[in-house]
DNA sequence: CACCATGTTCCTTG
DNA sequence: CCAAGGAACATGGT
């Protein structure tokens, strides 16, 4: 359930659980998604280890660790792919099918599961560190936005999804933030003018901002429903209030009317991945 | 059977 | 060396 802010509420609902909470056995049931670290390395590193914080970064969960006794505290990286779950549950309950790594901490199990193993749950730190700005944070203002686009020539939404830019944002927010700003995704980045990107900063804070103040009211069912519930961030919860469907303007709305003037929406490939827009609203030349 | 899916990384091509 | 495009990863839904 993978962008910045179905992170960042997973990471507020999941702190508030599994703080100061010890692990006491770790089973690795894909080793695929600890790589590099080896199953027997991560059981070692991990057991007896209590959870002293966890934060985000971009799309990965950051878990600070801290051993019994004089060891130093260290981190255990997670991310979600495209289909991650983090959640905890009874030790007494039978693990989903797709678990792919599971903490025990005494009675209840941290499981991770992972329908498509595309996510992550490691001691190997480096994908942060080529992370651009946290897109809500002071460092990344609308003169970093534009000078890096101001260096690319590739389509702007496609642009929006490299993670040196910006980190957190995904296929789904990058349209939403151009709708926003009434900008079009086939526009070249370097070809924004400067009040596009001043729109285009705004509207990406704000849809990030939006996202996570929705998450964060709407109660939360993080394993998801036996029908697959795509939980807050795309698609509803069951007995979830409609409001939470109306939340994203164009995403995954390819052909229905435009919220702001009726024109169908647009859905186009860029980069091998969709992408929707209101051909009225975003108007702009490649 | 065909095509689609919230992400990242690796390989190839230019 | 760089930028851009595409495939791969693995599973399931429509």
């Amino acid at each position: 359930m993978p962008e910045l802010p179905e992170v960042e509420v997973l990471v507020r609902h999941l702190v508030a659980a599994v703080k100061h909470k010890t692990i006491c056995a770790v089973a690795v049931r894909r080793p695929k998604v600890i790589a590099p670290t080896s199953p027997r390395r991560l059981e070692r590193a991990l057991t007896g280890t209590t959870f002293e914080g966890l934060s985000r970064r971009g799309k990965y969960l950051v878990f600070k660790l801290r051993p019994r006794g004089k060891g130093e505290a260290f981190l255990l990286i997670g991310h979600l792919g495209m289909t991650g779950r983090m959640y905890l549950q009874p030790a007494s309950q039978p693990l989903p099918k797709h678990a792919a790594v599971t903490l025990n901490l005494g009675r209840q199990n941290f499981i991770y599961e992972d329908q498509r193993y595309f996510g992550r749950l490691t001691l190997a730190v480096d994908g942060l560190s080529r992370l651009g700005p946290e897109p809500l944070a002071k460092e990344f203002t609308a003169k970093h936005l534009a000078a890096a686009l101001q260096r690319s020539t590739q389509p702007v939404k496609v642009k929006l999804l490299d993670q040196e830019l910006v980190a957190g944002i995904g296929n789904i927010y990058a349209s939403e933030a151009l709708f926003r700003a009434g900008i079009s995704p086939r526009l070249a980045a370097r070809r924004l003018q400067p009040g596009q990107v001043r729109r285009l900063w705004r509207a990406i804070r704000a849809v990030l901002r939006e996202a996570i103040a929705c998450g964060s009211t709407i109660p939360l069912n993080f394993r998801g429903g036996k029908t697959g519930d795509r939980l807050f961030y795309y698609g509803r919860a069951t007995g979830a209030p409609d409001y939470y469907v109306e939340r994203l303007r164009v995403y995954d709305r390819a052909s229905q009317p435009c919220v702001v003037c009726a024109a169908p929406i647009r859905r186009v490939i860029q980069a091998a991945r969709s992408t929707f827009y209101c051909p009225q609203c975003q108007q702009g030349r490649k």
